[in-house]
RNA sequence: GGACCCGUAGCACAGCUUGGAUAGUGCGGACGCUUGCGGAGCGUCAGGUCGUGGGUUCGAGUCCCCCCGGGCCCGCCA
């Protein structure tokens, strides 16, 4: 039982009150009322039934109401037409409240059956193997995880890929840096590998290419070694990108992020896949030789949508990079013959397989290929990404079995620009890799977990060194992934380094804290809670606003899941806290008037509880029992 | 030049998909609340011509068009 029931009933009702009242079918809306005076429910039927009646929406309403009220069902206590038009409703919280407390015992409580177990994949990360990640990736990651997680409670049957492009000029221009520049392939003592990489080899060898042309030939030249896959650098690229990758997934294991494969560009190269893909394209005659023009003897991408065509082979014959994306989206999807071997690469969180592709006969063969695929990047790539949208269609016949999710980028914050010695001129600026713009993903973890640290050990003298230390982990994750989910997608996130070390207001900490709030309750009661007997006596209006947002869950899942909006969990769990803070401030438990209403109302604490660890847990955010 | 995104209080955002009831929230500001289940909390107040102009509608922050401001993308690079 849950608030959605209550709308069943409402609509049901409404639909009946129409009927009887002789009134043409219409399709109203139900939604939230805006108000808690208008009560719980709001019908907008008033309005739309005003041309056709050429009555008041007022009128409308009333005679609903009237109507209506003849058989108020089980969930709804009160219907009454507002001034304005609409038909309010005021849920039956006798009933409601014990029963939304019983449901959210279930331990799938708030799971929707949107995906009816059907195949969805979702490709997040992807970070050149080249550098650690920045807060910008971070976006990316903690998006990506999160819609994974939304899917999977909706029931889709989730596949999570990291797709590892080390085949790229990022890698090449490493590989230049440790063959021909003379850095050490050796990070030095005290520093992650990856940021070893990114934050000197490939930063400084960028700067070099201005003055040093020879290096600069380096790196055409080492890509090609990289393409085909065979010679020595290669191969010491292969071994540098793995390396880099193996501290890239440190610092998302870390954030609570966890994958079911990797998937490598280097084997999509040299495996058979661009040939087939291409061919296909040939004969859905997707793609064309140019006979004439400036783009005489390429093959391009035309579509009419788009203003230019779209170079897929060099008039040389060799492929652009869009070669690697294309057959990598169709594998993605499925559609071609999987060349592929798999093996394990890592256990994640004690049971979770990591496995990564291979070219090797001998290794498994794996499916993890979708009905559907959800890519997540970045928004400045919309443009290519459109393009892969439209030629999947084509391929699989079906408009929406490819999604690019996009999101704005991170940028840095004037004041923390200028930790960074860069005088922006009050303007914030977009991180760069290649410029040494950013702020690390683990220096902004390490920040935050001391900073928290220090609050916990403030508030929590008593405990263990090493329990505050997870403690203080698990807040500061929190921090940082609500801080990366809880806006909109395609907002810029304007990333100032003290103003994520907020721990107050609309924050993860804050929602944290109402957790850790709520399980003090339990422990102190000593009490063992008994759900079977009658669970009344709980009707102040912070209890039932309280128990109606519990309600709401799976109606909340669903619209993230549709949507694939991240934010509205986010939103929920805020709204969750938001609520219990008030109720706690407001109606005492422990010292209640009774044993009855001492147990209901440690009851509907206890289900506040479970119930924002699993929204918490949609966030991949660890709700802790103190903190 | 063309494509896409953003513009709502000092700042950061929600609300726009599906048009209706006094436009919500956080930070910052002012004031208040703890012998009581933990103050990472709660409460009160101040602060908004929803970028501009037009259109559709009984009704527009929400839909349509023009314009203005900001961002970002547009290679036989990857």
């Amino acid at each position: 039982m849950t608030l959605r029931l209550v709308y069943d009933e409402i609509r049901l009702g409404v639909r009946q009150a129409c009927d009887a009242l002789g009134y043409p079918a219409t399709e109203f809306d139900l939604s939230e009322a805006s108000r808690p005076e208008f009560g719980d429910v709001s019908c907008n039927a008033g309005f739309l039934l005003a041309k056709a009646l050429k009555k008041r929406p007022f009128d409308i309403a009333q005679a609903l109401a009237i109507q209506y009220k003849k058989n108020l069902g089980t969930y709804v206590s009160e219907a009454s037409a507002h001034d304005s038009g609409y038909l309010n409703f005021t849920a039956n919280y006798e009933l409601f409240t014990p029963q939304v407390i019983h449901s959210s015992l279930r331990a799938n409580y708030g799971a929707v059956d949107l995906g009816k177990n059907s195949k969805m994949v979702i490709e997040h990360t992807s970070v050149n193997p080249n550098k650690a990640l920045h807060v910008g990736h971070v976006r990316n990651v903690i998006v990506g995880d999160t819609i994974a997680r939304i899917l999977h409670k909706a029931s889709y049957d989730t596949s999570v890929l990291n797709y590892v492009d080390d085949s790229g000029l990022q890698v090449a221009d490493i590989i230049v840096g440790f063959k021909y520049g003379g850095y050490s392939d050796k990070a030095p003592e005290g520093q992650k590998f990856d940021h070893y990489c990114g934050d000197v080899v490939y930063v400084k060898i960028t700067e070099r290419y201005e003055t040093d042309k020879a290096l600069a030939e380096m790196r055409s030249h080492v890509l090609k070694e990289l393409e085909e896959g065979t010679s020595e650098i290669a191969k010491f690229g292969d071994d540098l990108t793995r390396r880099v990758l193996e501290e890239q997934l440190k610092t998302c294991w870390r954030l609570g992020v966890t994958y079911d494969c990797l998937n490598f560009e280097s084997q999509i190269v040299r495996s058979n896949l661009w040939t087939i893909a291409f061919e296909k394209m040939k004969s859905m005659g997707i793609t064309e030789l140019e006979k004439e023009g400036k783009l005489a003897g390429c093959w391009v991408i035309k579509y009419e949508s788009e203003e230019e065509d779209k170079v897929l082979v060099r008039s040389n014959g060799t492929a652009t990079y869009i070669a690697k994306d294309i057959p990598y989206a169709a594998w993605k999807l499925g559609i071609l013959e999987d060349p592929f071997h798999y093996k394990q690469y890592a256990v994640q969180n004690t049971d979770r397989v990591l496995w990564q592709t291979t070219l090797d006969e001998k290794d498994t063969k794996m499916h993890f290929a979708g009905d559907r695929v959800i890519t997540v990047i970045d928004s400045r790539q919309s443009r290519l990404q459109k393009l892969i949208t439209k030629i999947m269609s084509d391929f699989k016949s079906k408009p929406d079995s490819y999604v690019h999710l996009g999101y704005e980028s991170v940028t840095l914050s004037p004041e923390t620009a200028k930790t960074l010695d860069l005088d922006t001129g009050g303007k914030s600026v977009q991180m760069s890799g290649r410029k040494g713009i950013y702020v690390s993903a683990d220096y902004v973890l390490d920040v935050l977990s001391s900073r928290t640290f220090e609050e916990a050990k403030k508030r929590n003298p008593e405990l263990d060194e090493m329990v505050l230390v997870k403690i203080s982990e698990q807040v500061a994750i929190g921090a940082l992934r609500y801080t990366m989910i809880k806006q909109d997608l395609d907002k810029i996130i304007t990333f100032d380094l003290t103003e994520s070390l907020s721990l107050e207001g609309d924050t993860g900490p804050y929602i944290q804290y109402a957790h850790a709030r709520a399980m003090r309750i339990l422990e102190k009661s000593g009490k063992t809670l008994n759900f079977e007997t009658s669970l009344d006596g709980i009707d102040t209006v912070y209890e039932k606003d309280l128990a109606k947002i519990i309600g709401k869950f799976d109606l909340q899942v669903e619209d993230a899941a549709k949507n694939l909006s991240p934010k509205i969990i986010a939103k929920y769990c805020y709204q969750l806290a938001v609520s219990f803070n008030a109720f706690y401030e407001h109606v005492k438990v422990l010292t209640a008037d009774s044993e009855s209403v001492i147990n209901a109302r440690l009851c509907l604490v206890y289900s506040f509880k479970e119930t924002l660890a699993k929204a918490l847990q949609l966030l991949g955010i660890d709700a802790p029992d103190r903190m």
